[in-house]
RNA sequence: AAACAGGUUUGUUUCAUCGCUCUUUAUUUUUAAGGGAGGAAAGUCCGGGCAACGCAGGGUAAUUUGCCACUUGAAAAAGUGGGUAUAUUUUUAGGAAUAAAAAUAUAACAGAUAGUGUCACAGAAAACCAGGUAGCCAUUCGUCAGUUGGCGAAUGGUCAUAGUGAAAAUGUGAGGUAAGAGCUCACAUGUGUAAUUGGUAACAAUCACACAGGACAAACCUCUUAUGUUGUAAGGCCAUGUAAACCCUAAUUUUGCUGCGACUCGUGGCAAUAACCUUGGUUAUAUUAGGGAGGGUAGGCUGCAUAGAUAAAUGAUGGAAGUCGUUUGCCUGUUGGUAAACGAAACAGAACUCGGCUUAUAGAACCUGUUUUUAU
RNA sequence: GGAAAUGUAGCAAAGAUGGUCAAUGCAGCGGACUGAAAAUCCGAUGAUGUAGGUUCGAGUCCUACCGUUUCCA
């Protein structure tokens, strides 16, 4: 199993996010929000993921980069799942910090785990419709 | 000793597991080695480096510096010392007003006698030369009294007194006068000019002459100091691309299709529009050069760094040590020492770079001040 | 990263060359009108972003912070 989360697993192209903004789904567990879209690209891994800290929330950058290695961290640990679920299909992922505190490493963990249990169900969905 | 306030310095260390980013090396998708955040990385308030554009010389405008000396510095600026002014405290002198000295703190500390402007309300007057329907004085007239006067009016003189205000035309005394007045004199205060002495200088002291000018320059301004403009989203290279496009000006030239020679050309044939009017001309359609206006592209490399990206790395979890606090136990040298448990660790995250300034900072160490308590 | 602008009641918005309680509208509050409401009328309340400085006196001038907004090819 692998743990690592390089920069070809993240969401880094401009064009790409102001698509998924325009036409993503959303789901909301407080205090994270997920925006996902299927899509497809080259790639060795099935999903790009970025992780999002609105400057209107948390004012300083040091605040704000914390959040986000939380999440990262968070994501990193348990994306195999994920990635099992997926196989084939692509998707593009985005998570936001909806909160006005600063977040424990527990609290992240419990609400981005529930989100990627509805988005494993969202996607088998979707794939058998097709 | 404690608490509080201010200032300076410092800004925890280490192990394991799982990771992130850059460089190098090998190799092919992973391995190895090494580097990886601050004192403010922040604010963007200053000054450089670097880059593009501009630049004969002089002036104007705009912005900017503002007591003196020395040291550091590329410059901004900082430090040390001194001068001056203001405020507070203490001491001394004095009946008092006040004066002198010392200490501490503060100062965007050139010029208000170059000029312009402003100074609400109140007040007679808010500024060269001023000043009344208060007061004081004189003269004239009227009236009462009856004789050195009172009351009223007019004219003139005056600013000591009272009052207003944040601020009132230098203060005290004497002379002088109808009453008064720097009107005159003496002393004091302040300003300017010149000289002398001390000091590197700012400046201080003395003396002579002239003068008495309120505040505001963080109002305009004057003097003085300095400045070309714009900032790495600068700039350079590549790619994409409307497009041999459109409009204006100038020059040249009929234009299109096609055959032959043949290739920035020559020659033959065929075809011919629209608008305007002066009816046989002009303009448009072509080429070249210069200019204008609008649109497209929204990517990469470089700039770029012995930290270094471009949705932007430097982390997460667990343990150990040290620091501080609280509670409990033990020791006794009792404002101390020690053990355990629990808790706390700030402000804050590089984006071209360097030097300053400003602001934010837990805990610790040191220094200064204030208050309280205890002991002597 | 760099460069600018701006801040006046809950909201909008004027004016002030440094000088007399800083207007006005909407909303909210109280009262009148009504059988009850709406509309209307009357009344009071409430503000110069924060902290210093200059000045006799700052909303205005200066400095430092805080917030908001805009621009760059």
């Amino acid at each position: 199993m692998n743990f690592t989360f390089t920069k070809i697993e993240r969401l880094c192209s401009k064009k790409a996010i102001d698509d998924l903004f325009a036409n993503g789904k959303s789901k909301t567990q407080f205090p994270l929000k997920l925006i996902y879209k299927p899509t497809e690209f080259e790639s060795a891994f099935p999903a790009r993921a970025m992780f999002v800290v609105p400057k209107k929330k948390h004012k300083r950058a040091n605040k704000r980069n914390a959040i986000k290695r939380k999440m990262r961290e968070v994501y990193r640990l348990n994306k195999h799942t994920l990635y099992q679920s997926l196989q084939t299909q692509k998707i593009d992922i985005m998570f936001i910090c909806l909160s006005n505190e600063e977040l424990e490493y527990t609290v992240i963990e419990k609400s981005m785990l529930q989100l990627m249990e509805t988005l494993v169900k969202v996607n088998f969905s979707e794939t058998k419709n097709e």
